[in-house]
DNA sequence: GCATTTTGTGATGTCAAGCT
DNA sequence: AGCTTGACATCACAAAATGC
């Protein structure tokens, strides 16, 4: 077991002498005196033990201090109130806690993540030198003691912090153990880095990083890191997986404390999204082109120092075309995108070439991969104006744009500034081929309507009655050749409700005696 | 230069998961 | 239990792109 309480300290300030004008202090023994980077909820802990309590929540609640949920400003000021010197000590070691932002010696530290007593911590050799609690063992981002190069161990036989169980002689093995291999951890630097920057160290400086409150600095490093070791990957889904971000906090920050160039390794990173073909994008949307980065860089709480990362992302995101806006901003890139070169081979325009490349008629969501001049040419030489694909269809305009609104077909390029789309004429043929070969080959002859009259019966639009077609919701029941498009297909009347006379608009709600017909 | 349409962006809200 | 967080949807508005 490791003693709580160094023999000198334990009989020392009992003996001095008391103004007997003041209160007395509200425990029987006080004899001790705060030692450099000891908070107050670890000195405490040490009181506790010289007053021979087993269990210091105990202790607390004793004192009317909250000894449940630990609060060291509490504790702070319950030890100022002692007779002792010293106490400058512990409020210089002490955090203060306000929402979810812990406060030391300056510095700004995100509850939970960066500062914790959720499990007991500790680093065997530094107690081993001297028995008290400092205050940085609180910090899981310091996972490696800095001092003595061993990984510091923790106590997690209880979800509280629980003063009260004294380490076992098996601990003290494991933490042997490794302290034999953690020479030359990847988190040495990082725990120095920490540690300099709360005044118990030697600072080192990272001018990056050094500019930063403490908090967005490791936040920094870990998003460094994920992109060193994660890699580009798609916005992941909302259960987040915190146990590589130690791994990342570290990794980050050798990176940038060995010189590393952050806009090289932004370009780089944003190279690997699959979004990015020949340094081009297929497509403008930020959120999937970044994947996982944008929610780093837009998650508010902690961009206050992180606009040049922003700035970076910009600048790279222009690079590549993302959005258009920034065009103005920065200077346009040296090197000829690809995209641009097949666009003016090919007599179109740059965002045309992107969405003919992005295009897939089977899988809407792939086809990136086919960026060369030659498949965006072939592509391009299958595009049909509207009109065209309304002829096609034999369909007049409006009912055409009414068609492609109901999801019937969608445009290869999209409509922009008053120019229409255009279509492609394998993807509109295909609509009248597979309605065709539904045709069965003795057909009825009699009772058999057009869309037309059949939508106007039906009560329906003609896109529906075309989709409930292709749906296979309604069957196909014959075909006149004489007719083009569209207008060749039968199908059998919906049950007669009403004259019809075949034109005019259709009622805008059909009475109930005709919907329950339908 | 104007009209129309797309795009970029911040504000706001929701939801589930995880933490204190 | 209540809070934060991250992912993401949705909205409004401004800025930019585009065709005329």
């Amino acid at each position: 077991m490791i003693p709580l309480l160094s023999g000198s300290a334990a009989h020392m300030l009992d003996k001095l002498s008391w103004s007997s004008s003041a209160n007395p202090p509200p425990i029987p023994r006080w004899g001790l005196e705060p030692y450099e980077h000891e908070p107050a909820h670890g000195f405490f802990l040490r009181l506790a033990a010289l007053n021979g309590q087993q269990a210091t929540p105990a202790f607390a609640m004793s004192l009317g201090l909250n000894g449940r949920n630990i609060d060291p400003q509490q504790m702070l000021q319950f030890c100022k109130q002692l007779p002792i010197p010293g106490t400058e000590r512990l409020c210089a070691a002490t955090p203060s806690i306000a929402k979810s932002s812990v406060y030391i010696r300056g510095e700004h530290l995100r509850l939970g993540r960066d500062w914790s007593i959720r499990h007991r911590r500790y680093c065997l050799a530094c107690l081993n030198e001297k028995s008290f609690h400092r205050f940085w063992f609180d910090l899981p981002i310091v996972r490696v003691c800095p001092i003595h190069q061993i990984e510091l161990a923790s106590e997690r036989r209880s979800m509280k912090w629980a003063w009260h169980y004294p380490l076992q002689t098996s601990d003290m093995a494991i933490c042997k153990t490794d302290a034999a291999l953690t020479k030359a951890d990847p988190g040495l630097r990082f725990s120095s880095y920490i540690l300099g920057r709360l005044g118990v160290l030697q600072p080192s400086r990272i001018s990056l990083l050094d500019n930063l409150r403490l908090s967005e600095a490791v936040y920094l490093c870990s998003i460094i890191g994920k992109m060193l070791i994660h890699g580009w990957k798609p916005a992941e889904s909302s259960r987040h997986e915190s146990s590589q971000d130690q791994q990342f906090m570290e990794a980050g920050h050798n990176f940038l404390d060995e010189n590393g160039s952050l806009s090289d390794l932004l370009e780089r990173h944003i190279r690997e999204s699959p979004y990015c073909v020949d340094g081009v994008f297929g497509c403008k949307d930020i959120q999937k082109n970044l994947g996982w980065w944008y929610y780093a860089l837009y998650t508010k709480q902690y961009r206050r120092g992180l606009d040049f990362l922003m700035e970076d992302t910009n600048r790279v995101l222009e690079k590549f075309g993302a959005c258009r806006r920034l065009r103005r901003k920065f200077p346009v890139a040296e090197n000829e995108p690809s995209a641009r070169e097949i666009a003016t081979a090919l007599g179109l325009r740059i965002d045309e070439v992107i969405q003919l490349a992005k295009w897939n008629s089977r899988i809407p969501e792939c086809g990136l991969e086919e960026f060369e001049a030659e498949t965006i040419k072939r592509r391009s030489s299958r595009m049909i104006s509207a009109e065209t694909a309304a002829d096609v269809l034999g369909v007049s305009r409006k009912r055409f744009a009414s068609m492609r609104s109901h999801g019937i077909f969608a445009p290869v390029i999209k409509d922009a500034g008053g120019k229409s789309g255009q279509y492609d004429r394998n993807e509109i043929e295909e609509i009248l081929a597979t309605i065709k070969s539904r045709v069965p080959t003795l057909s009825k002859s009699a009772g058999l309507v057009d869309f037309d009259i059949y939508r106007a019966k039906a009560c329906c639009s003609y896109s529906k009655a075309v989709a409930d077609v292709l749906s296979g919701a309604v069957a196909v029941d014959g075909w006149d050749i004489t007719k083009p498009g569209l207008q060749a297909v039968l199908v059998s009347a919906p049950v007669r409700t009403r004259n019809y006379s075949g034109r005019g608009r259709l009622p805008k709600h059909p009475s109930p005696r005709i919907a329950q017909v339908l």
